[in-house]
DNA sequence: TAGACGTGGCG
DNA sequence: TCGCCAAGTCT
């Protein structure tokens, strides 16, 4: 068990600890022998060095800082929408120190826009464990990298092989996709059956030297050439050996997730403004949203004057009201069809009972830690 | 172990 | 306009 120094560390952490290892055993190096073959990765490194991508703001370093700031901000998101915020983070928290001592608003701030906030709370608790248990400085042992919140397996091998060279595997979406093109391998690689084989390919197939082109050479080769639609097999090292080009099964693989209906839901937004502020509601950590502010909302399903009366019965005597127009926003896993109100308060109450509400300057909402199109709507109303 | 969890771009 | 996609983790 890892000695923890300092009052972050505590239970919760140590069972997370556990499940993470017990969820990926590193194979016997009988179960991986099937699957070696050294000229896959001199075919991946070789065409790195003269093909890959070389001059990402995240590249031409080791710091292990920027290399986990960057494979967070890079979880589910393109390399184009990341690099704007990467800089700006980076601008505002040049290392772990200055991150850990900064508040969770600012932080929360810097990610407003990006999506998937839990990385945005998971990164500034990160940042304070490594300060309190590593000194500031991030271990090198891919176990103990997993054990840090945000931090998963395939993130883990990432930052250990990019920042000190340690022979790990990734395993994301671009090397899914290579592997299941390359071998051929069917089925949905979220699935477990699937995924667990190709982590045993993934370590199978690691170089016993030079991980860290061969690790940026498979991303880059799966964000470049093996894209989901129209890869350019031409250009590939790996094409000669390649079972869906040689099956004709190339726009088959990877099989997708199989989808079904999003659900679709309905909110209310309240616009309050007085003398230049409106007012905006602390979001819990948990669900949609999770620790944004965001606008107060109704249930359209009820009585609109019940509610509004309800919603704004704490912060002011109600006027007016003006209905905006209503638009939608889809998520991943369901639509929110959003009606946006705008209140007018006769008299504002001085004081809030409640710390969850906060009266934000409207001047500042640029910089504001708001959902994507929460921003969007208030920047349209008062933005210049 | 599936499902929850965002957003902007592209065809 | 609309469905689908893009460097996963947590529960």
């Amino acid at each position: 068990m890892k000695r923890v120094i300092g009052n972050s560390g505590n239970s919760v952490d140590t069972e997370i600890t556990e499940k993470k290892q017990r969820a990926n055993k590193i194979p016997a190096q009988a179960d991986r022998a099937e699957f070696v073959d050294p000229s896959f990765s001199d075919a991946v490194i070789s065409w790195q060095k003269q093909h890959g991508r070389h001059s990402l703001p995240w590249q031409n370093t080791s710091d292990p800082y920027r290399v986990w700031l960057s494979e967070i901000m890079l979880q589910q998101t393109q390399v184009t929408a990341v690099i704007p915020y990467y800089q700006k983070f980076l601008a505002s928290f040049p290392d772990v120190q200055s991150l850990a001592q900064a508040s969770s608003e600012e932080v929360m701030s810097h990610w407003s826009g990006l999506g998937y906030y839990t990385r945005a709370r998971n990164l500034h608790r990160c940042a304070q464990r490594v300060v309190a248990e590593y000194a500031g400085v991030f271990p090198r042992d891919p176990a103990l990298l997993q054990d840090l919140p945000g931090i998963g397996r395939s993130t883990a091998a990432a930052i250990a092989a990019f920042s000190y060279g340690v022979r790990a595997a990734i395993l994301d979406g671009n090397v899914k996709r290579v592997f299941a093109r390359v071998f051929g391998i069917d089925g949905y690689p979220g699935a477990k059956q699937v995924e667990e084989p190709m982590w045993r390919r993934a370590e199978a197939l690691l170089p016993e030297q030079g991980v860290e082109s061969y690790t940026q050479g498979l991303m880059d080769m799966g964000a470049t050439l093996c894209t989901r639609s129209k890869p350019s097999c031409d250009a590939c090292p790996l094409a000669k050996r390649c079972v869906a080009l040689a099956t004709d099964r190339v726009a088959q693989l990877p099989v997708r997730k199989p989808k079904k209906a999003i659900p679709e839901k309905q909110t209310g937004m309240l616009i309050i403004v007085d003398q230049g502020l409106v007012l905006l509601e602390q979001r819990p950590d948990s669900g949609i949203w999770g620790g944004l502010l965001s606008l107060p909302e109704i249930d359209m399903t009820a009585d609109l004057d019940i509610e509004l009366t309800r919603a704004t019965a704490m912060f002011g005597n109600l006027a007016a009201c003006d209905i905006l127009p209503s638009f939608s926003h889809v998520f991943t896993h369901f639509k929110l069809h959003i009606s946006p109100f705008q209140v007018h308060l006769e008299r504002r109450f001085a004081m809030i009972a409640q710390s969850s509400h906060v009266w934000y300057d409207v001047d500042k909402l640029a910089d504001a830690p708001l959902p994507a199109p929460v921003k969007k709507l208030l920047l349209g109303l008062f933005g210049k």
